[in-house]
DNA sequence: TCCCATGACTCAGAAACCTGTAC
DNA sequence: CGTACAGGTTTCTGAGTCATGGG
């Protein structure tokens, strides 16, 4: 790096970290001004410990330049890139082999796969959000910072690098296998089995089944949060109200948070600027929840919730609780009392489930192909994942697919268009046909010219293409090459092709290039319009779900066997829908008959 | 008895990585 | 048939939930 115009010449502990930012210029973090702050201030620690070899003194960020180490390590990736594919698949399998031994191990006698067996690397903290703490130097983990959890009796490993464990522990009570303690937040870290483990497949199924259990239980817990709404005692009717929310809007529970932690919130620490009143009975939330994630929404509610709102908000300031005598502790324990087990959070599962259980149930085309079964299905999720907030950032590359999607309908718009014309060209009487009157809005004469100039730049292009490869194919086979004038024939048909296009703009007439009659016109457009259909409702899926995320939905909070049992009812093979992880995940749930539901 | 820190687990989106497909 | 790249999959680790236990 260079400081002030002046080359650093930094030892490599303090170079490291440098090097952990220089690789990061690029990045929205390095624009963050709490991440440049907390970066810098322990990046100076370690200067302080590890100084310039050259005596250079650094103490302004500013004038720090870390470009040379961010061109560096971009330099690395090209060359990680530009290696051939035989050259990557030998890299990979000496990476595999030497994390072999370390992937799975021994538990009751069983194989099991390992999830998390790499331990983090040092690097900075990429807290979400406002978090005070990002940029932070996360440090790296040695054998003396690591508890193991392993068998009485076995032999303890040995860590891959020199050192001795903190601590080896012989806890069968827990399912995790090592664990450490993070230096930014003092949060432990574990090692745990993978997804498609036993413990955590059990786990799982205790979940979906606990979420099963409560609809035994919901409609008495529901009359009870409802009468309770208008309860004389405050506290009991900010917990109908908080529960209100939780059932129907699948909000989190929202446990307090400390200073040091992003200001998120979920139900019970909601603040009355969370909530806004809007006249007759609507609220308006906008807050940010769990990941700093925006959650906004615009809902009609309950006479009597909406009147609360208005009384727990009364004479407070903005920055207040809005439930100020409900936390989530007590509001779990009063639910644990309709049901063991039962916390704010198996609402969310309950909720999501049987949501998705029942659009699959209504949803479904009975005699669609598999692919518009698919759509129902996807439909489903994405509803799931907006009644649970799950978000995503609008993909890259969102606007251009966007565009070429369009330009496709236009496309389409215009072949049918042409058909129109076809058809009032044979007989006038068409244009009397209510099927064939509907204009294309958007194709204006504007658009059929830069269409029609599209189509025949690649006509042009194509011809010129398939006349030389014609060429090389003759000069292989010791053929004499066609002569030039050929394709400049070629070329001419195209241009007096589309010079008539050009003529017949704005006559509703067209001449198609091989006559067809009328029925097949007909059926031609019929056949085009559904097309055109289908697209549309593709375009308006996309665009709707641009910022929906389908998978933590599916991964966490759909009972996979919902799936598995609609796949069966439907003739759908459940890998359409299921990767090869989420099928190694849900092991448990892949037996269930086609009847099954939630 | 309560409250608050601790600990262990699930859930979350971004980034890295891979793969199928359109050209 | 190779290549580029878009979109799907997997990995990574941060951010929640919630039970427990000790003062």
């Amino acid at each position: 790096m260079k400081y002030n115009g002046q080359t650093v010449d930094l030892p490599p502990e303090a170079e490291e970290v440098a090097g952990f930012y220089g690789a990061m210029i690029d990045t929205e973090h390095a624009k963050d001004a709490t991440f440049n702050k907390n970066f810098f201030d322990d990046f100076l620690k370690i200067l302080k410990k590890y100084p310039p070899k050259n005596g250079v003194k650094i103490t302004k960020f500013e004038l720090c330049d870390f470009r040379s180490m961010f061109d560096h390590f971009e330099a690395e990736k090209t060359k990680k890139k530009s290696m051939t594919s035989a050259e990557k698949k030998t890299a990979k399998a000496a990476k595999d082999a030497l994390e072999a031994p370390y992937t799975h191990c021994t538990l009751d006698g069983r194989k099991e796969k390992v999830g998390n067996f790499r331990v983090e690397p040092p690097g900075l903290f990429r807290g979400r959000g406002d978090h005070p703490k990002k940029g932070a130097l996360k440090l790296r983990v040695r054998p003396e910072d690591i508890t193991i959890n392993i068998g009485k009796d076995v032999p303890i490993p040995t860590p891959n690098v020199p050192g001795t464990w903190k601590e080896v522990v012989n806890d069968n009570t827990v399912t995790w296998l090592a664990n450490w303690v993070e230096n930014v937040n003092g949060n432990y870290k574990y090692v745990f089995l993978a997804a498609g483990s036993s413990i955590k497949g059990q786990s799982d199924w205790t979940k979906f089944e606990k979420a099963r259990e409560l609809k035994k239980y919901v409609d008495q817990i529901r009359n009870d949060y409802n009468d309770a709404l208008r309860n004389k005692n405050m506290g009991e009717r900010q917990r109908a109200t908080a529960m209100y929310f939780i059932d129907k809007l699948a909000l989190r529970a929202g446990n307090e948070k400390g200073d040091d932690e992003a200001d998120t919130v979920g139900c019970c620490s909601l603040r009355c600027e969370h909530v806004t009143l809007e006249p007759p009975n609507k609220l308006v939330f906008d807050f940010l929840g769990k990941d700093s994630i925006r959650y906004y929404n615009e809902v009609a509610v309950d006479e009597q919730v909406y009147k609360n709102i208005r009384i727990f908000k009364n004479g407070k300031n903005p920055e207040d609780e809005l439930f100020d005598r409900v936390n989530t502790g007590a509001l779990n324990r009063h639910l644990a009392s309709y049901m063991k087990g039962l916390t704010a959070k198996v609402f969310r599962t309950y909720n999501a489930s049987l949501t998705f259980q029942d659009l699959l149930d209504r949803g479904t085309p009975e005699k669609g192909t598999v692919q518009e079964k698919l759509n129902a299905y996807n439909h489903a999720n994405r509803m799931v994942a907006i009644l649970c907030n799950h978000q995503r950032a609008v993909p890259k590359t969102h606007e251009q697919s966007m565009g070429k999607m369009r330009d496709k309908l236009r496309g389409l718009k215009y072949e049918r268009m042409k058909l129109r014309h076809a058809l009032f060209a044979i007989d006038a009487k068409y244009k009397k046909d209510k099927r064939y009157k509907e204009p294309e809005s958007d194709l204006d004469d504007d658009a059929i010219a830069t269409h029609e100039d599209n189509l025949k730049a690649k006509e042009l292009e194509k011809a010129e293409k398939k006349f030389q490869k014609d060429n090389e194919k003759a000069a292989e086979d010791g053929k004499e090459p066609q002569d030039e004038s050929v394709l400049k024939e070629k070329l001419k048909e195209i241009e007096a092709d589309y010079k008539r296009l050009k003529k017949e703009r704005g006559t509703e007439k067209h001449v198609l290039k091989r006559e067809k009659p009328t029925e097949k016109i007909e059926e031609a457009i019929d056949k085009l319009e559904e097309k055109i259909k289908t697209f549309k409702l593709q375009m308006e899926d996309r665009e709707a779900g641009k910022e929906v995320a389908l998978g933590t939905s599916k991964i966490n909070y759909l009972d996979p066997r919902i799936t598995v049992a609609w796949c069966k009812e439907h003739g759908v093979p459940v890998e359409r829908l299921f990767s090869k992880t989420l099928m190694t995940k849900f092991p448990w749930a892949m037996e269930v008959d086609m009847d099954w539901k939630f």
